[in-house]
DNA sequence: GCCAACGTTGGC
DNA sequence: GCCAACGTTGGC
């Protein structure tokens, strides 16, 4: 299995909305940048992901999964784009923020802290580990 | 609201 | 195929 992290801003796309989609989950439409489209290309069903919400908290604030692999994004007419579909799992006992990241040792290469701007970035299984327990999760 | 980082576009 | 101009993301 391998692990992502999706991020959005609270203004547009919340965990609270993601939530209430429930099992059905929700489409992760917009991405138009090649490498966060080709880091959803390479998920597979059950993959996991963080659920980070950028500019407002920036922190990670849930778990998702993928339900769906990636296929055409149904918001755009080029057909370059394409994307997954996630489903909530579970909220984080305790969010864990950008600034704690960048202090967190292990977690300084992560692409969080390393590329701000990708929007759906791959996370190494040790990242998650730390990630997770910091976020009061099993991982 | 500013601006740095970085991706994309398009002229040459 | 280079690179300047431009647009966008996202932290601050």
């Amino acid at each position: 299995m391998n692990f992502w992290l999706f991020k959005s801003e609270p203004d547009a796309w919340s965990w609270d909305q993601q939530v209430a989609r429930g099992e059905a989950g929700e489409e992760w439409t917009g991405v138009r940048n090649y490498q966060a489209r080709n880091n959803m290309r390479s998920m597979k069903i059950g993959d996991r992901g963080f659920f980070y919400h950028s500019n407002i908290g920036k922190e990670i604030v849930g778990v998702v999964e993928v339900i769906r692999e990636s296929a055409p994004d149904s918001t755009s007419e080029d057909p370059r784009w394409d994307c997954v579909v996630i489903k909530a799992v579970t909220p984080v006992k305790r969010p864990v923020s950008l600034e704690e990241c960048k202090d967190v040792p292990g977690l300084e290469n992560m692409a969080l802290v390393k590329n701000t701007r990708l929007s759906v970035q791959p996370v190494s299984p040790a990242e998650w580990d730390i990630v997770c327990r910091l976020a009061g999760l099993t991982p």
